[in-house]
RNA sequence: GACCUCUUGGUCAAGCGGUUAAGACACCGCCCUUUCACGGCGGUAACACGGGUUCGAGUCCCGUAGAGGUCGCCA
């Protein structure tokens, strides 16, 4: 069988991280068995639509690497693969399950309907629409159509047995047709529902595989009613857990959840991202977790999916980010790190290749660059306890006078180089009976103000230049 | 409320009737060390609960509890 899937969003906003991983997982699963992966645009709501949606889509998927065989911006033989441009391919077949009698015109006003809801809410009944029309003389139907009465086209649920679909993940899942609502099919506005339009589509596209969201685990019945009423072989369905924030609460924007846009902006890598959304509800049942977006087209299974909803980890995504970082060839850290390190130094003042060595392998995102840098731009305020260590066994009155210690010898390197800074203090310190750690710990604080810095008490009064190292020098030893 | 689904350490997650219940992140400790980091070594920590079935259950069945989803002319 040649397997085709879709991943097919509604533009309605940005891609969070759950449909980059539904979209990752279709598409991955489409790749490993050779198929077709499919993007397609379900924009039936005209009123959610959200301008500039649709592109931010593209660019997510080019950006996560997600290359879709067929789509909208891409062509394909099943086209078009926008739903409002399919919009002359719902209505015939509604018509077509109304004759086989599995739909059927509803001319209710939304009054009428909102009334019922309110009564059953107040019952506190579950609101089932009562097939009102379907009883509606074929005479008095064709009357109204004919007149152009405002209607919709529901779709028929038998009353009474079974309905029920087969899932990848979950098994065969069954419920009661009496639980089943007739859902509208077309719109007043002659548009279809996401009910019937996915199903329309997915047959149309020749979808095999149906991945997306647990959300529509409960209306699978009905899509498969649907199959069935047009004669139809449903595809396999394979339904997704949701991703979490945390125990109760699904990823969201509102509560400041980031998108994988907003990741990237902030400075994470998009193979650190993939690998661990790809991590996050699949395993490949080994001890590896290290995977590039190709290796994943090899590996990938649905034997692997997990059934239960996870719960995302920054932390974790942080340190594969950190992982990823580190193994970046130094000329690409560079490049990367550059516009982070312009926001807080002056290039023209500071060796940024140097500094960028130094951050290559602790940068855990782009985005703590300043933060780990800023310091040498400017000395920051700094309590004198940072100078005590109990394992370098110093504290303010050692640094004060390795500090009294160090200004001759650092005064004293004319060639200000890394090489000849170490020579000169490292040549001194035996000499005074001192040990290293007592030297250099007070002397990296004295520079730069911080416990923790990226590089030692040598690259720091290299990067700061020999007259702004002597100054903080002593600057700081005044303050002892 | 009704229906559907889920439930292994704080988090991800292996396990698919017999294991000392893996591994990773995080956390803690030790070592290394020109700070931090990196690296190395080690540690704390889990089968939601109750019944069955079985010689034997995290694994199968049934309940209970908790959580999630659905109940729109939204997807």
């Amino acid at each position: 069988m040649q397997v085709r899937t879709r991943f097919a969003p509604s533009p309605t906003g940005y891609l969070h991280l759950g449909g980059l991983r539904t979209a990752l997982y279709t598409y991955l699963f489409a790749r490993r068995n050779g198929g077709t992966f499919i993007l397609r645009i379900e924009d039936t709501d005209q009123e959610r639509e959200v301008p500039g949606a649709v592109e931010k889509i593209y660019a997510s998927m080019r950006a996560a690497g997600l290359t879709y065989d067929e789509g909208p911006d891409v062509g394909g033989g099943y086209g078009p693969y926008v739903q409002t441009q399919r919009r002359h391919l719902y209505l015939p077949h509604a018509e077509e399950l109304v004759k086989r009698g599995g739909a059927y015109y509803c001319f209710c006003t939304k009054e009428r309907l909102d009334e019922a809801r309110a009564e059953a809410e107040k019952k506190g009944e579950s609101y089932k629409y009562d097939k009102h029309c379907l009883r509606l003389p074929k005479e008095e139907v064709e009357r109204r159509l004919a007149a152009g009465d405002m209607h919709v086209i529901r779709q028929n649920v038998p009353p009474t047995g079974r309905a029920g679909f087969d899932d990848v993940l979950y098994g065969h899942v069954e419920v009661d047709c009496s639980t089943l609502d007739d859902n509208v099919l077309i719109k007043a506005d002659g548009l279809p529902t996401y009910n019937f339009a996915n199903v329309v589509d997915d047959h149309l596209m020749a979808i095999t595989h149906v991945m997306r969201g647990t959300e529509y685990l409960s209306s699978a019945p009905k899509y498969n009613l649907l199959y069935e009423s047009f004669g139809w072989t449903p595809p396999m369905y394979v339904h997704l857990p949701v991703v979490m924030r945390d125990a109760t609460r699904k990823l969201s924007k509102r509560y400041g959840d980031p998108s994988f846009e907003d990741l990237l902006e902030m400075g994470y890598l998009k193979e650190a991202v993939i690998n661990f959304i790809a991590l996050l509800g699949w395993s490949p049942r080994s001890e590896r977790e290290f995977f590039t977006l190709p290796e994943l087209e090899e590996c990938f299974d649905l034997e692997g999916l997990n059934k239960s909803p996870s719960i995302f980890d920054m932390n974790k995504l942080t340190w594969f980010n950190f992982e990823y970082m580190r193994k970046l060839p130094f000329e690409e850290f560079l490049t990367l790190a550059t516009p982070w390190l312009s926001k807080v130094l002056d290039p023209a003042k500071f060796d940024f290749r140097r500094i960028a060595e130094l951050l290559n392998t602790r940068t855990e995102v782009l985005n703590r660059i300043p933060e780990m840098v800023d310091f040498l731009a400017e000395m920051p305020e700094f309590d004198n306890e940072l100078y005590t260590h109990k394992k370098m066994k110093t504290d303010p009155a050692v640094a004060k006078a390795a500090l009294a210690m160090m200004r001759p010898v650092l005064e004293g390197v004319s060639d200000w180089t890394e090489e000849s800074l170490h020579a000169a203090i490292m040549e001194r310190i035996p000499e005074t009976g001192m040990k290293t750690g007592q030297v250099l710990w007070p002397l990296r604080i004295a520079l730069s103000g911080k416990a923790s810095t990226p590089g030692g008490a040598v690259e720091i009064a290299y990067l700061l230049g020999r007259d702004e190292a002597l100054r903080r020098l002593e600057a700081s030893r005044s303050k002892l």
